[in-house]
RNA sequence: GGAGAGGUGGCCGAGCGGUCGAAGGCAGCCGCCUGCUAAGCGGUUGUGGGGGUAAUACUCCACCCAGGGUUCGAAUCCCUGCCUCUCCGCCA
């Protein structure tokens, strides 16, 4: 969320960052809802203050209603005036309830301010690749897709997955599962390493938080929802993690804060349909680790190229080439100010698929679950900027491992990296 | 699922329908005093919004879990929801 002073203020920069990321929300129509807010505001508050003063007046008399001299006329006239001022404040009040959902109900549907480094574009492709690692592997033999090769080791069944679910769910069996499990213990151990602190949050929530980060009211369509008692399972840990310290005033001294957690993910994935319909690559239940940070507005771009770079280091750690992409203004997402998609080799597919996404989001979402911090010399409150990045998508990282490591002879070779954990060097 | 108790400022904790943004204590900050330390004395310390200012000052409004209601007036009364705690039952 944007705050409305800085919409009225930099109206030209609002509108030209929005005709950037193809938006179309009427800026002109909300800063008029606004004007008559603050008209409303003033009233109300005006009425009110009359009302506060009659009312103590009549506090007053009714105290010396014991003396026999006491004028009852007098209560009873401001008795009617107060009244008279409280039919005008309810009318007030309703009007400026009803602007002030207006002016919500867009305010929550603009989306962030791309930052000045953010290259303007209408789509992908003009996204600008900014550094690759590693070398795609060149192979003796024709690369198998990562679905084929699971399916001869028996490592993963789709088919089954359908069965008990759907389409868009596997079910991970012996080194499939172990090396799913793996992943998970050697990313958290790696974050953990690089001062992230481990954390394992509720895997469903409540619309406050998703509406703290941005999923809800937009992208509704695109989570999955338990109706009685309602509660939607998360797309991403960012969710819950982010909501760690919504409505907070966090200490100047508690920043940075660095969380990294595992949930599994669950995407709608509505719209979608023809994309990815084999494989892991697009699935309803997923998991992630994921990377959160709360720091200081002074420091959050610096933090973002380090929250990436720790991404990236796990891609390295795996020997998985890859490479790291700026998002243009109208691919980023809707809470982003600035992201970076790390892309991994998939041999199978022959090209870079995304499987991490680190992002600033500033302040928009620390203004919408009011995450504040209180400088120690400064008085009043300011926003905390929030950051975030996968650390990285388990399931595309199996893919790539499947795809990447694969032998001509149908096994897979395990990274160096995860051996302990797999308690294996082959799946064959 | 059944029965009960409760949610007040950074923390603890009081609060009769009006004089309560809220006693008192602790912590913090600023002074004073005491040859050090401890104690003592005085003052001060929340958040959001509006107006105002170059910025302060100043001023108005709101906020005692949340949302409704009663009332001239609600932290205080009523209703609903959320959360916490205790006991019983059930399940892990």
């Amino acid at each position: 969320m944007l705050d409305i002073r800085f919409i009225r203020e930099n109206t030209a920069l609002v509108k030209e960052a929005l005709q950037n990321r193809n938006s179309t929300i009427d800026i002109d129509a909300l800063l008029q809802l606004e004007n008559s807010r603050r008209g409303l505001q003033q009233q109300a508050d005006e009425l009110r203050s009359r009302r506060n003063i009659i009312s103590e007046e009549i506090g007053m008399m009714k105290r010396l209603q014991l003396k026999p001299d006491y004028n009852t006329d007098m209560v009873k006239d401001k008795t009617a005036e107060v009244n008279e001022i409280a039919e005008a404040l309810k009318e007030a009040e309703d009007k400026l309830k009803s602007v002030e959902e207006k002016i919500a109900s867009v305010t929550m549907i603009i989306p962030n301010i791309p930052h000045a480094t953010v290259p303007v574009g209408k789509d992908e492709t003009c996204n600008v690749e900014m550094r690759k690692w590693g070398e795609p592997r060149l192979f003796d033999f024709q690369p198998l897709n990562h679905w084929d090769i699971a399916r001869a080791l028996d490592i993963i069944d789709f088919d089954r997955a359908a069965k008990i679910a759907g389409a868009r769910f596997a079910i991970m069996k012996g080194y499939g599962a172990r090396l799913e499990r793996a992943l998970m213990n050697f990313m958290l151990d790696h974050n953990g390493a690089r001062g992230y602190k481990e954390v394992l949050p509720p895997i469903l929530v409540n619309r406050e938080s998703m509406t703290g980060t941005g999923q809800l009211p937009k992208f509704a369509e695109e989570l999955f929802r338990i109706a009685d008692p309602e509660f939607y399972l998360v797309p991403t840990a960012e969710v819950p993690v982010t909501n760690i310290h919504a409505g907070e005033i966090l200490k100047e001294d508690e920043l940075p804060i660095y969380y990294t957690a595992y949930t599994p993910c669950f995407r709608r994935e509505a719209g979608s349909y023809g994309k990815d319909t084999r494989g892991l690559i697009r699935q309803h239940q997923f998991n992630k680790v994921e990377l959160v940070k709360f720091v200081k507005p002074e420091h959050s771009y610096d933090e973002l190229e380090g929250l990436t770079a720790d991404a990236e280091d796990i891609l390295r750690q795996l020997g998985l080439p890859y490479r790291v992409m700026l998002l243009c203004t109208g691919d980023i997402g809707f809470s982003a100010s600035k992201t970076y998609d790390i892309e991994v080799w998939l041999p199978g597919q022959t090209r870079y698929r995304e499987i991490s996404s680190c992002s600033n989001f500033e302040d928009f979402q620390a203004r919408r679950a009011k995450i504040r911090f209180k400088r120690t010399d400064k008085k009043g409150t300011e926003f905390v900027h929030t950051l975030n990045g996968s650390g990285l998508a388990i399931g595309r990282t199996v893919a790539a491992i499947i795809e990447n490591y694969q032998q001509k002879d149908g096994s897979i070779t395990i990274p160096q990296v995860l051996r302990t954990y797999m308690g294996a060097d082959v799946i064959k």
